[in-house]
DNA sequence: TAAATATCGAGAATTAATTCTCGATAAGGA
DNA sequence: TCCTTATCGAGAATTAATTCTCGATATTTA
């Protein structure tokens, strides 16, 4: 029932943290402004003071990427770009396929960022005639009858789907029928894949309940101190 | 120090964990499903099985919205529906300025389901004279100018920022201006503003280093189990 | 050279979130 | 009618995540 933990070297055999994971992202990106302006040096403090972050936490996610910082110093900006590149899997490239060319996948094509982290959308794919045989930022858009055998030819083992809810379920079939490995998904609706598929969904309705019963309740709040029956 | 907990009705004066606000519009899609498939009771059970959760926390959920459920029997699917919709303020309208008008900005200005959970996006703004005075789904693209007058003349409280990182902050000041209560920033930055506006960041590369790390393990796994020093 | 200080790293303490346990209850079948 | 079963609700136990504490260390300043 459980495993024999015999780890040849250090690695990180355990599962990271997911909220550790979400944070790295953005140390990443004041890293590299930090470096483009010319520095060579970080603490922990100055990143928290930065993010508005507690610098314990940011030492502690730190630690999962294997930098090593120095007292009274702080850590290489260098490396710990590295580092987190090197952790996240941001060094190496990934191809992806996009499927559904709306104005969502459209967006997401033109994100030039997710360069830098090694993914990169080689094909986007659509139900829609019409929308076939078009070049969007440079990538061509197919028809997804040609999505499976595509995506095998190429080795493709990354998805995204941005196409209405309704026709996710059947873009996702698609992309597994391919082979794919992850998918990031879209669509505000659950998708069924076999287990050895990651699912990671960006669902919109997800944040915004956050934003609105925050917002709900400050009104309520405000109401209540302010004219509380006129 | 202590507020003298001096509550009129049974409010939830506490803030409500974060990982309920997000799973509730997952059991509202659910319910609003089950519903129209005619269905009147549901039991945590079957919302756990469906959506892959544990029931006892989905119980614990449905508890803060205030609903009461019956042994044996579960919730009113209907009861239900409304409690989250109130829950979550779903139930009132909230008219927002989206600014960035473009292939993102259209996107959210063209997802219609927003209407369900009240959001109601008025009008768009674009630095861009050229997107200017365009009509994209029913929606009046203006100038940035604009924005702050014509958001506290319309009384509109509620911003989405759908520009690109470097404009982000401008974007924010701008509703700021305007007198903006809270923002739902699509941006990859962050925005300074004061402490009264309510920020919720959806930062894609935070979900993609989710992704991108465990897909790197898992493939570093495979590459260990499969062939190991050929 | 010595004292002062900023910082890391390790581990303890705390807090938040999830999962487990169990008694109570309501429905359906024996 | 009584037994069985599915479920809720409350609270305990567990697990995960964050925050605090402190000793060690390297740099700067007196």
């Amino acid at each position: 029932m459980n495993e024999p933990e015999v780890h040849s070297v250090k690695e990180p055999a355990r599962s990271i943290p997911e909220p550790t994971l979400r944070r790295l992202p953005l140390y990443y990106r004041l890293l590299k402004q930090l470096r483009d302006g010319g520095r060579t040096g970080v603490s922990c403090t100055m990143i928290g003071t930065e993010l508005k972050l507690d610098p314990t936490q940011i030492r502690k996610d730190i630690e999962m990427t294997g930098t090593v910082g120095r007292p009274k110093i702080g850590y290489d900006v260098h490396d710990l770009i590295c580092a987190i590149e090197r952790f996240l899997g941001w060094d190496n490239t990934i191809e992806a396929f996009l499927v559904g060319a709306g104005s969502l996948g459209e967006a997401l094509m033109g994100y030039a960022g997710f360069a830098e982290c090694g993914l990169q959308i080689v094909a986007a794919f659509d139900v829609d005639p019409n929308k076939c045989h078009r070049v969007i930022h440079d990538k061509h858009v197919r028809h997804v009858s040609k999505l499976p055998n595509l995506m095998r030819r190429m080795k493709v083992r990354f998805g995204i789907i941005t196409v209405p809810a309704s026709e996710a379920q059947q873009a996702a079939n698609l992309l597994v029928e391919g082979g794919v490995l992850a998918i990031w998904n879209f669509a505000p609706a659950k998708i069924e894949v076999p287990e050895r598929v990651l699912v990671t969904n960006e669902d919109l309705y997800c944040s915004l309940a956050v934003l609105s019963q925050k917002m709900t309740r400050k009104l309520a709040q405000s109401r209540a101190k302010g004219v509380s029956k006129p």
